[in-house]
DNA sequence: ATGTTC
């Protein structure tokens, strides 16, 4: 993207001034670099968004943001219902609550390292990984109505997990308001042996090491120190979320036409927050939220087991579990006055500041961990929410290092073979379910995930805690 | 992201 396009308003703050139909501004939080290497397909999508009816102050583009279907991956949008604000199925992403969730292990790089053989080896036993993976599990008609009503709630009854990773988990592990009525049968088909399995593409479950610290204080509380080892656990909802995605791009079409809305682009579509079908996908999408959740968890539980059998007495205690693809029902300061609004984080994570009251009380006072994965051998981050990010960009940070390359331009570029014998020369051994995915996911295929955190921190959004650098990486 | 084609 030309920098020229865009208003520069400070270092990491840019603007697309609203023309034609646009209702609101673009804002990109981004430095030089990062906008200059973004597709101009962002430029495009970004200002299709603030043309949207009811969408409130801006269309937010995050420092990692790249081309998605409709709106941009990295992308924040937020709409007033009694402004005829819209909910659109491409706005939240066809990974409905792809997310993140990391766990201490108690245990050092040391300790790791005198197992990591066997230890990557029992993970790829037990956590089933690639297209169409399953577990061994398998629902009920029964169990898929507890499941989509009760996300990580249901998986913890089921016992698969713990009751104490509930307050640590968002939305405290169960996402109100789901209506599993509004899931077709279909999606539930599809995820009926599907719990418990990470799926594939950018999906992956990783042992990491703290290598660096930036924020001591914050550090300290949320059990971070150098050397201390971690598994995150990257992952969505499956075919599941996939279906409903699917069914309701293709149900909104019509929904926007009979309401009026004029679409720049097809890939828009959305209802009216208070039409039939948008409450229906609301509903459908809070289902999908809690199989994610609910599969997080089980996932959370599968790497105890493993973790229980190579280092005996070992414990996996919750950091957190937090969403990328949502639409969430928020109040936010607007103008001066509180008001209640539909955000769209698309491929963008919430990130809410110190004392925010949906924190849990160990978490309150300092602030909401921010999980960002970055891609396989170049590390991950942990960020804090921080107070600016409210009036930044409704508490949204960026989720990951984002694709600086197509999953076709990677291909041609990198073997897997080679990705993987590379990274093992650097300590870190990937076990994964294809070699074709290993090549897609080739750490060159993404921007540096250093100067997207950086970028974020400078821009107001979140700040930097700690620096993780992968150990072993379980890959779809 | 995805039973990579309803």
């Amino acid at each position: 993207m030309d920098p020229s396009r865009l208003t520069r308003v400070d270092e990491t703050t840019w603007r697309i001034e609203p023309t034609g139909l646009m209702r609101v501004p673009g804002i990109l939080y981004a430095d030089e670099a990062l906008i200059r290497g973004m597709d101009d397909k962002v430029y495009e999508q970004t200002a299709n968004v603030a043309t949207l009816p009811g969408i409130v102050q801006g269309a937010f583009v995050m420092p990692d943001a790249h081309w998605g279907y409709g709106f941009p991956i990295g992308g924040v949008a937020a709409f007033a219902p009694e402004e005829g604000g819209v909910i659109s199925a491409g706005g939240v992403g066809f990974d409905i609550s792809c997310g993140v969730r990391s766990m201490h292990t108690g245990l050092t790089v040391a300790d790791i390292r005198k197992a990591q053989v066997p230890l990557a080896d029992a993970l790829l036993a037990r956590i089933p990984a690639g297209l169409g993976s399953q577990s061994g599990i398998s629902l009920s008609r029964h169990d898929m109505e507890a499941m989509l009503h009760g996300g990580a709630v249901w998986a913890v009854k089921e016992g698969w997990g713990e009751s104490k990773d509930l307050e640590r988990i968002e939305e405290g592990g169960r996402m109100a308001g789901a209506d599993p009525g509004c899931v077709s049968a279909r999606a539930r088909q599809r995820q009926r042996r599907e719990m418990g399995t990470l799926g594939s593409g950018n999906h992956y479950l990783e042992v990491q090491a703290v290598e660096e610290i930036f924020d001591d204080r914050v550090a300290t509380a949320f059990g971070l120190a150098p050397d201390a080892v971690l598994v995150t656990i990257h992952c969505g909802s499956r075919g599941l979320g996939h279906q409903i995605g699917t069914e309701f791009l293709r149900d909104m079409l019509p929904a926007a036409s009979a309401a009026g809305i004029r679409l720049p682009d097809r890939e828009l579509a959305c209802a009216p927050i208070d039409s039939p079908v948008g409450q229906r996908y609301l509903g459908a999408m809070r289902s999908a939220i809690n199989c994610a959740l609910a599969n997080r968890e089980i996932l959370g539980h599968f790497a105890r087991e493993v973790f229980a059998a190579v280092f005996p007495g070992s414990t996996l205690d919750l950091l957190f579990d937090v969403s990328h693809n949502t639409c969430k029902v928020e109040t936010h300061v607007v103008d001066g006055q509180p008001r209640r609004l539909f955000v769209h984080r698309k491929g963008a994570t919430r990130a809410f500041g110190p004392g925010h009251a949906d924190l849990p009380e160990a978490l309150r006072r300092v602030g909401q961990p921010v999980l960002i994965g970055g891609s396989m051998g170049t590390g991950s981050h942990v960020l804090v929410g921080a107070g600016s990010g409210e009036e930044r960009a409704f508490s949204s940070a960026c989720h990951g290092a984002g694709r600086a390359m197509s999953r076709h331009a990677a291909l041609r570029r990198w073997q897997g073979r080679a990705v993987i014998d590379d990274l093992r020369r650097r300590g870190i051994l990937v076990r994964s379910a294809s070699l074709r995915g290993v090549a897609e996911e080739a750490p060159g295929a993404y921007k540096d995930v250093d100067q997207v955190v950086l970028a974020a921190e400078r821009a107001g959004l979140a700040r930097r805690v700690a620096r993780l650098r992968p150990l072993i990486c379980i890959k779809g």
